[in-house]
Order: structure tokens, then sequence, then C-alpha cells
DNA sequence: TAAAGAAAGTTTTTT
DNA sequence: ACTTTCTTTA
């Protein structure tokens, strides 16, 4: 009945899951049961409408949204028998999937066989490209135009668009031109794409090649999208292809969580969703079932700071809830050891109560770990270096890549001396160079190096040899022609086969002759001499890794168990996903960034490093735009929390391995003061903010009007001073140019308001915390301090001129 | 060629 | 601080 799917909705809900026809919009805003609708929708339409599994298509952004919303999917339908699953994906692998079936419909030389490039490897690619072509690294930084080349590829352009227009411009877009043109030219021989070809390579699929799209239109009859406010343009030409025939498209979003307009996300995607489908059905779903009433009100108070944003009215029946929670550390490791404790408190409370920790950079992670660890609290930690980027796992991939595909040069490069053979830097640079003059992949050459040593010894050969042969065993046990060139017939049968309807079923082939991944996995491991080397190192190190490895095989294993499609699926499984190493859904406490957070829930949140420069990030504080993508990345933060939430920051914080005072975020600023908790020991930048707000508390309407001021974004060691000043102004204060000029109510050394006692030492020489007057530059905040006696250096932040190195001695500076 | 030691670069967020 | 890459030495 009807009623199964629906009745435990609301009103809203309930209209989002039953309106099934035709495109509908949904703008959900946090906590509001976005996951639940969707996943109530695909029930409805399986149970009720009686749609066929595989004719729904669900996309989301993150293989972890993906996992939950299969396992909510399942959870629904668990009473129904059903003869296979519908789809749910990442945009990514979805386009593996339609590549793997059907790229050579496209004519452009690609095969079945392709490989996948994650950015390790691309970067790899492009350094190359860079050295054949002559440049230097320090000054065409590979990231750089790693970056630069992906977001042409974003934006359509192809190497003769982009030279076209690089042309006009300068030596630097000129020279991205050339390695841009040689990188897609290297691709290619590799039948390598990267992860923007993935879309792109799909997009035009569908665009050229109508009996693809047809295809495809007809099998995905209702498709639902994820977080649609991230959406880029290729991704929504391809959402645009799939559901050009039914227009059933659902998708689902909150302007306010859009955080990935750096990674090109185009939020007019959502805002003009109605434009582009005609008759669009938009639901709102405003009701908050995730967090206390406090949680929301700080929330919205923040992000109500941003002036593009359309605003709305989120609200919860949920208890109001204790105030948020703010704690002032003395640095990164006592901020941290403050957060284990307070989680250990928590536990005691309720022990089996879930944590988590969200800081701007995964840098942060680390102190984190460790205060975890000497806690004893068992945590998850997301992103950063995820299992299938440690350096051995990802050399034995890339055996397992050249397997399949050995030439391969970039997996052919990484692995040819690791572990070490005797294959160094004369031998490959003679291979290289050869592979260059006859246009012949790296394989290929050494195939004919060993028949045509020239100038290379016969110990050299030997190795190359041995080498070569341990790859053609791995290559025969994959079932691979290890010919010149990868060859069709090496193509495993597609992993879903779009058939007709009625004889869809779920996909079957398990892979012939071939052997089981796990046993594959495993020659890679011992064949290559890889585990004998690690052993022999005898270091915890090496056993670590040796570890690491033994959980590939388990991977593999489990791989095998499953039943899945073999080889290739397994390896672009690993390029995909890239945290899904066992995730402990009742670990005490996770770890991850905010942008991870995206899309998750806990008990308990604590945003951490809530300080100028670090959340906002530095690099958003020259454009308004991305500072204020950076405070709906705090909004998301914040609306993770279902009870706690708590916002600490420390007050110096090593960077680059050098010790920075560091100021509160001006998030915290935009928090309201009476909502917060401090739980600071001795006095805390909060105690001052508050201490002036309770000065003339009646003019606070007249405060909060001018908070809202978000024009100008404040600079580093002037925003505090800022604020204060501000707020002196509007308690009709004459305006002094000095926060000390205006009279404090508890001020311990006004000149020094963020300073805590113990960085003050009060003698002679300026201490990092302190501020100090220049001549030229006026009021600054020094940062750091260097050297000794006369020598001593001081790095001083001046607002407007930016960070200055000054020689004490020669400056002439005075206290400010 | 490989290992050990020195220097330089790194940190924004992710599929 | 930590990691990668370059340089020196055995």
């Amino acid at each position: 009945m009807e009623s199964d799917f629906l009745s435990q909705l609301n009103d809203q809900q309930r209209e989002a899951v039953s309106n099934t026809e035709g495109p509908l919009l949904i703008l959900a805003g946090a906590g509001s049961g976005k996951t639940r609708v969707i996943a109530h929708r695909i029930a409805y339409l399986i149970a009720e409408k009686k749609v066929a599994p595989w004719n729904i298509l669900a996309v989301t952004f993150t293989n972890k949204a993906a996992e939950e919303m299969r396992l909510r999917v399942q959870r629904l339908l668990k009473d129904h028998q059903l003869s296979s699953w519908p789809v749910v994906s990442t945009f990514h692998s979805l386009c593996v999937r339609i590549l793997r079936q059907d790229i050579e419909k496209l004519n452009d030389k690609y095969t079945r066989t392709f490989t996948i490039y994650d950015q390790d490897d691309s970067m790899r690619l492009i350094k190359l490209c860079l050295k054949d072509l002559g440049y230097d690294e320090k000054q065409l930084a590979p990231r750089a135009t790693q970056s630069a080349i992906s977001s042409a590829k974003n934006r359509g352009e192809d190497p003769e668009a982009f030279a076209a227009r690089a042309e006009f411009t300068d030596d630097r877009q000129a020279a991205i031109a050339r390695v841009y043109k040689m990188y897609e030219e290297r691709l290619h021989t590799n039948n390598a794409l990267d992860f923007d070809d993935l879309l792109i390579k799909a997009v035009r699929l569908l665009r050229n090649v109508p009996e693809v799209r047809e295809k495809y239109n007809n099998k995905f009859r209702y498709i639902l999208v994820d977080e649609y406010q991230d959406t880029n343009s290729l991704q929504f030409a391809l959402i645009g292809f799939l559901t050009e025939k039914q227009q059933n498209i659902c998708v689902v979003g909150d302007e306010d969580q859009s955080i990935y307009k750096w990674r090109g996300a185009d939020i007019s995607n959502i805002l003009n969703f109605e434009k582009h489908f005609p008759n669009t059905r938009t639901i709102r779903l405003e009701q908050n079932y995730r967090s206390t009433q406090t949680i929301l009100d700080v929330a919205g108070a923040v992000v109500k700071n941003n002036i593009e944003r359309k605003g709305k009215n989120l609200w919860t029946s949920n208890p109001r809830g204790d105030k948020i929670r703010y704690y002032q550390a003395l640095d990164a490791e006592a901020e941290a050891r403050w957060v284990a404790n307070k989680i250990v408190e928590h536990r005691r409370e309720e022990f089996d109560t879930r944590a988590a920790v969200l800081y701007r950079t995964n840098s942060q992670s680390r102190v984190f770990e460790e205060a975890m660890r000497r806690a004893g609290l068992a945590y998850n930690i997301i992103g950063g270096f995820s299992f299938y980027e440690r350096m051995e796992v990802r050399d034995i991939i890339a055996y397992l890549k050249l397997a399949l595909n050995p030439n391969d040069s970039i997996a052919l490069s990484r692995v040819i001396n690791s572990p070490p053979r005797g294959i160094g830097k004369q031998t490959l640079d003679e291979i290289e160079r050869r592979s260059k003059d006859l246009e012949l992949s790296l394989w290929e050459t050494i195939s004919l190096v060993i028949k045509q040593p020239e100038n290379l010894s016969a110990r050299a050969i030997n190795a190359l040899r041995s080498f070569r042969r341990t790859i053609v065993r791995l290559g025969e046990m994959a079932g691979t022609d290890m010919g010149s060139a990868a060859s069709d017939e090496a193509v495993q049968a597609g992993m879903w086969s779009v058939k007709q309807p009625d004889e869809q079923n779920v996909d079957e082939h398990v892979s012939d002759s071939d052997s089981p991944v796990s046993d594959i996995v495993r020659a890679a491991i011992l064949d290559t001499g890889y585990e004998t080397a690690l052993r022999s190192e005898k270091t915890d190190e090496a056993d670590g890794r040796l570890e690491n490895l033994q959980e590939l095989v388990n991977a593999a294993v489990d791989y095998d168990e499953q039943g899945l499609e073999g080889l290739r699926d397994f390896i672009d499984h690993s390029a995909l996903v890239s945290d899904q190493d066992a995730y402990k859904r009742d670990a005490a406490v996770t770890l991850m960034t905010a942008h991870s957070a995206k899309g998750l829930e806990f008990p308990i949140i604590f945003i951490v490093g809530l300080e100028d420069g670090l959340f906002p990030h530095s690099r958003s504080a020259t454009d308004p735009a991305e500072l204020e993508e950076e405070r709906r990345l705090a909004y998301v933060a914040m609306t993770r929390a279902e009870r706690f939430l708590y916002v600490t920051h420390a007050m110096k914080r090593r960077v680059y391995g050098e010790e920075l005072a560091s100021e509160p975020s001006q998030f915290l600023n935009e928090m309201p003061l009476d909502l917060i908790d401090d739980l600071s020991l001795g006095k805390s930048w909060l105690s001052f903010a508050r201490g002036l707000s309770t000065i003339d508390y009646e003019h606070d309407e007249h405060r909060k009007e001018k908070n809202k001021y978000t024009g100008k974004t404040y600079d580093s060691a002037e925003s505090i001073a800022e604020f204060f000043k501000q707020r002196n102004q509007q308690m009709g204060k004459t305006s002094g140019t000095s926060v000390s000029a205006t009279s404090w109510k508890q001020k311990p050394r006004p000149q020094e308001p963020r300073t805590p006692p113990s960085t003050n030492t009060g003698s002679e020489g300026f201490v990092p915390g302190s501020y100090v007057k220049h001549s030229k530059y006026g009021r600054g905040l020094v940062l750091r301090r260097e050297g000794a006696g006369e020598s001593t250096k001081l790095t001083v932040s001046f607002p407007g001129y930016g960070q200055k190195k000054l020689v004490e001695k020669y400056a002439n500076l005075e206290r400010a």
C-alpha cells in the first residue's frame, strides 16, 4: 500500500516522493531529509509505480554518498523480492561504465581497455611533458599546469582552442598550451583517460552518437541527482543528454551548501533549473530534523552574511539545546588534546556517541590523529592519504595496470625499478630516448632493446628481460594478449550490458579463463620481488607497508567473493574510490575536512582551527565570492551537528615548520555571542568580545545591523581590531584610531587584546602577537621573530601593505 | 647502481 | 615539520 513509503514523511517530503513524473527541483535545506527523500522516492518508484529497478539511476558526488543511498534503498525495500537494484553511482563511475561499454563508437582510437589516470598519474604525465618540452619546473609549476589544463578541459577547450587563445595572452599560457597538447597526445598513445576525460568523453559520446544516447535514455527512465548545486557544466550536459527523452529528472540541492565552485561547479545549474527544464515543479524542504534550534541559529547567523544568496527559512521543532561551545587553545597540539578529552567526557556520559572533527585542510589532521591515539579513541580518518594512495599499494596497482595494458608508460616507469632491480637512470634514459625516436611505447621499446642492446650493458639487458618476463606472466594470468598493442580480445564483457528490459538481469559474467583477482594481486606482490624487498628492510615502516599489501590482497579476496567483474573493474574501483578504506561506522571519532563532511551528520561536531587565514583560508581572502564560499563551507560544517557543536581556535600554529601567531576567524565574529559558551582557560578572545558587548547592550540591534557588513574582507592582522573599532563606533564613542583609546571593562593590556597572558613576556623586544607602529606602514601585528641581538628580524603584518620583514634595530618600531 | 645525506618545496578543498 | 628530489659517496 502507498502509505508504506509516504506515511513517515512530512507534507513537502511526501510531495517530493510521490510526484514521480516530469522535472522536479527539490530545494532542501541542511538536515531536511534530503537523502531520505531520494531513497524513499526510489523505493516508491519501484514498489508503488512498478518501475523496474534498472530503469532508475541515482547520481551522487562521492562514493560515500552513493554507499549511503544504496544502503537506505536496500533497507526500505528489504521485504520486496527484486531481481536487480537501481543504479546508484557517482558521476565518474557512471561515466566509466558508459565508456567501457561504448567508447569505441566515438571513433577516436580509444578502446574499451582504456586505463584511468588519477590525479597522481596525470601529474606524472604532466611532469614528463614538461621535461620533454624542456620547461623548468620552477618556472612552470606542474601543479599549476595541471590545474590550468584541467580547467581548460572542463571549459571544453581542446589544445588547439587553448593554444589559439594563449597565443595572445602571454608566454606562460603559450607554454601551457604546448604542454596541454603533448599531454593529450600522450594520454591517447597510452590509451588512458584522466578524471576530466571520463566526463568529457561520456558527454561527447552521448552528444555525437544518437544510438548510444537513445540506448541510455531508454535504460534510465528516472534519474535522480544529489547535491545538484555542485554540478559543473559537463555534469549538467551529461544529465541533459541522459534525460532528453523522458524528462523524468529529479534534482536535490541547496544553494547554501555550494562548496565546489573552485572545481568548476556552476551554481546557475540549480538557480536556472526551471529555465532548462520547462514545467519544473519546485518543492522546498525547510524543516530541519537534525540539529537543535541553537545550532541552526548560529549557523544561520553566519551564512546570513553572504550577499549572493536568495535566503531561506529553515526551521526545526527540535529543542533549543545547549549553547554551542567555544575553546581557545594555546596551540594546535593543545587544541587537539582538548578536543580528545572532550570526546572522552562525552563518551563517559554516553558510551557509544560519535563525534566528528572537521578541519579546513588535511594537514591539520596529523595532530588530531596523534591526540586520538593517545586518548585511546578509535578513529576514522577520511581523505588525505587514503589507502589506495599509499606508495606500495599504488606500485602494486601499477603492476596490475601493466598486466592489462603494458603500453601504459606511466605505470611502467613507476615500477620498472621498484623494487630496485638494477634498471637505473642511465638505462631508463636510453629506453626513453629510443622510444621517442621510434615513437613506440616504453614497453615496446623494451622488447626491441632486448633484441638490439646497442649501447646498453649485458647486465641491464638481463634486468630488463627478467622484468619483461614478470609482466608477461602477470598479463597471462589476467588474460591479456601481450602483443605489441593491447588487443581488443582482452576486453572483458562490459559490466552492465544494456539489454532489452525484459531480459535485463543482474549482470552476469565473471571473467572466464582468467585467474581470480586475488591470485593476480598476490602474484604482483610476490613474483615482482616486492615482498622480498620489503621483508629484507626489517624496519617498522616496511612492516607497515607489508600490512597494507596484505590489506590489498584481502580487498581482492572480498572482491572475488562478491563475484564481481574481474581485474579491470577492481582497478577502476581503486582509481575512483579514494577514501573507501574501512570506514568504521561505529568508531568514536571521525576526522575529516569540512568538505568531506558534506552530507553527513554526527551528534557531536568539533570545528577546529577557526582562524583567520586558515578558515576562511587565506587563498580566498582576495575574492569576495570565494570568501562567501568559505562561509558556506563553515555553514555546511556547523549544520552537520545534531546536538553539540564546538568551535575552537589556537593562538599560534606551525606553518611550514614555523610558528606563527594566528587570530580568530571572522566567522567566530559572526556567531551570536549569547549563544556561545566559553570553555577556555583564563581570558579568551571571546571574553573580550563579550566584555565589550555588555558595555552597552541596548545598542545591540544596531550592532547586528552593522555586522551584516561583508563588503570588506578583513586583513588578517586587523580583523579583530577592525571589529572592535566598529563596535566602538556603534556605541557612540568617537572613533579611537587605536583600540586602546576606548574604555575597557576588564582590561588586561588593552594594546594586545588577543594575546593571552602566557605569550606576553612583558620584557623588551616585540614578541609574536604584539602590536607595533611603523613610521611608514602604521600599525601592524608581529608574526615572527628570528635571530638575536643586532640582527633580530621581525616579520610584521601591516594592513594594506602585507607582511614585511624588518630588522628590529633599524626599523624604529614603537609599541602600538 | 644504491644508499645516505642535503636541499628544497609544501598546504585548500576532490572525483 | 615533513616529504620529495637532488647530490654525494661507497
